[in-house]
DNA sequence: AACAGCTATGCTATAGGGTAACGTGCTGGC
DNA sequence: GCCAGCACGTTACCCTATAGCATAGCTGTT
C-alpha cells in the first residue's frame, strides 16, 4: 500500500510551476479512464483542465463562463455532467461549503479525504490523514452509526499566507 | 457547570415526546439570549420553534413557507436574518452538505462540533467528540495550517434505521 | 453497409438557495 | 422629546442546480 504521500507538502510553493501540474493530472486522468475503460472525451478533459488552472476550489459558472469563451456559451448541465462524470472517477471533489470543485492529486486510489481551505488566498490542499480517519470511524461506530461518506472541510490559513501577513 | 450531556445517546428514541425536546431548546435559548444581552424577538424565537420541529436538518424555504402560512408570506431575507442571528448564538447550526439548519441542543458553550447525518431519515445528531477534534488540530498543526472553522458532516444511516431495515 | 443500442452532448425551462440595498418603525438612552 | 441603533419589511436580483427531451456520435453485430 502507498503511504508515501504522506512526504508530500499538504500546500504548494509559491512559486511552482503550475504547468507541470496541470500537465500531471491530465496524464493521470488519462491514465486511471483508460484502465477503467471510461471516456474522457474532450470536453470532460477541458473541463478538468480548467478546475486544475489552480489550486483553488473553481465554481461551476466561472467554469461555464471559461467554456463559452470560445463559441456559443456553454450551458449549465453541460458543465454539471462532466463535473458529474470527473466527481464518479475521482477526478475531482466537491467542496460542500464553498459550491465549488477541485481538482483531486491522487485519483489512482479510493480514499476518504480532508481539505484544508485558505480563506486568504483560496488554495484548497488535500489532506488524507488516517488519524482522522479513525477517529472519526470510531466515533461513528460508538454510537451504532454506520458511516457512508465524511465531509471533512477545514478553514483557516495556509502556511504561506500566515508568513506573509506577518513578516509585512 | 453541566457536563452531563456526554452521557446522552446520540441520537433520539423513535417514540420520544418530542413537545419536550422543543420547549427545552426554547428555554435554553431565552436563558442564554437573557444572558447575553441579545434579543430573541417573537419572529426569531418562531423560526428558532421551528427549526426544532423534529431532529432533521430544515431548509430554509421550507422555515419561510412555514412561517408564511399565517398572514401574507415572509420573504427570504426575514427568515435568512433571523437564521443569522440564530446560528451567531450558537443555536443552530448550518449544515452545509444539505443547504439546510439544525437545532443545537447544546448551545450554552463554544463547541466545534461533528454532524451524524442519516440518510435513511434525515435526523441529524450532533457530536462533540474530543479525539476528532484532536486529530484535526494535529493534522492542520502538521500542515502548518491555522484553523479556524472545522465543518465535519458525517452521512450514513443512524442506528434506529439500521435495526428497522434489517428486521423487517 | 445498415442497423440497433448505448453514451455523450445540446437545449429549454425552471426549481432551489441566497443576498444587496433601501426604507420604516420600534426601543432605549440622554 | 430627540437621537442612534437595531429589527424587520420589501423589491429586485444573483448564483447554484436539475428535469426532461432532442440530437449526435460511437460500438458492435449482422
Amino acid at each position: 500500500m502507498d503511504t508515501t504521500r504522506g512526504d508530500k507538502p499538504a500546500f504548494h510553493e509559491g512559486g511552482h510551476e503550475h504547468q507541470i501540474c496541470i500537465e500531471d493530472a491530465l496524464a493521470r486522468a488519462d491514465e486511471v479512464c483508460r484502465e477503467r475503460g471510461v471516456r474522457l472525451t474532450p470536453l470532460r478533459r477541458r473541463v478538468l483542465e480548467l478546475v486544475w488552472s489552480g489550486h483553488r476550489a473553481v465554481k461551476a459558472y466561472d467554469l461555464l463562463a471559461a467554456l463559452g469563451d470560445a463559441v456559443g456559451a456553454a450551458k449549465p448541465p453541460t458543465v454539471y455532467r462532466a463535473l458529474e462524470f470527473l466527481m464518479a472517477q475521482g477526478l475531482v471533489h466537491r467542496i460542500d461549503s464553498l459550491n465549488a470543485f477541485v481538482g483531486c492529486p491522487q485519483p489512482d486510489h479510493r480514499h476518504g479525504a480532508q481539505f484544508l481551505i485558505c480563506g486568504d488566498c483560496g488554495d484548497v490542499s488535500e489532506l488524507n490523514a488516517a488519524s482522522i480517519d479513525r477517529a472519526v470511524a470510531d466515533q461513528a461506530a460508538d454510537s451504532g452509526f454506520a458511516l457512508s461518506r465524511s465531509i471533512i472541510e477545514l478553514h483557516g490559513r495556509c502556511p504561506r499566507c500566515t508568513t506573509l501577513s506577518t513578516t509585512p
